[in-house]
DNA sequence: CGATGAACATCTTGTTCATTC
DNA sequence: GAATGAACAAGATGTTCATCG
């Protein structure tokens, strides 16, 4: 049985909703989820956001395509990677976060009795 | 940076608390353990209680005695090591525990940050 | 079986390098 | 510097084995 939630597991919820939210490349994510945390002292790892990404596709839940990044060709010929749900996507991310939520909630009634327990 | 706190740094908070308590050796601490999370669906590995106890014996924070468990020695030979703090031990220990407390209250508003942003 | 310990094997991470524009 | 990816190194854990009474 597992202690607390996978950093991976819990980088791949903020992926979805970020999917969801129509918010775009790998890049992208991994400077707004830094930005996000960084007043937690918490900076997750570029690696770990494209290793979730790549994950995600594998299990079937988004799949990519590639586009430049600006709208002038001459100017920007920057690629990036965009995701989106497949046909069960949506459905399995539901699914996927239902399972989360459960261990987020696991995981903070762990550390408040923690708290409770020892102080 | 890191992500969440450490397996190991929870069990180790427990453990102190433990010895504070005059709660005695490796063995029952970490049945202990396994009842009071066994609802949480955690149960601790074995061999963490002890790296815990050992890695607390190496930072000079606790000691050990030996002795035998059952009262009569003609009946019951079974060796068992208990756990105290050593002179420093107790200052050492509330330093831990301190900062232990800043990290838990760091991984829950992470968790709870994470349940705002994405249910 | 209770108790302690170490070894080993693995899984999860963090750091660094490679590549392109 | 923005962007993606992989390789590699290190760490933290879980599982198994060894020993003793």
């Amino acid at each position: 049985m597992a202690f607390l939630i996978a950093q991976r597991a819990f980088i791949k919820l903020y992926l979805i909703t970020m999917v969801e939210k129509n918010r775009g490349y790998g890049y992208q994510m991994l400077e707004e989820l830094r930005n996000e945390f960084k007043s937690f002292g918490y900076s997750p790892p570029q690696s770990e956001i494209y290793r979730a990404l790549h994950e995600l596709v594998q299990e079937g839940v988004l799949y990519r395509t590639k586009k430049l990044k600006g709208n002038d060709p001459s100017v920007d010929f920057q690629e990036i990677v965009l995701y989106h749900f497949t046909d069960q996507g949506a459905e399995l991310a539901k699914l996927y976060k239902k399972q989360v939520k459960a261990d987020l909630d696991r995981c903070l009634a762990i550390l408040h009795k923690s708290v409770e327990d020892n102080y």
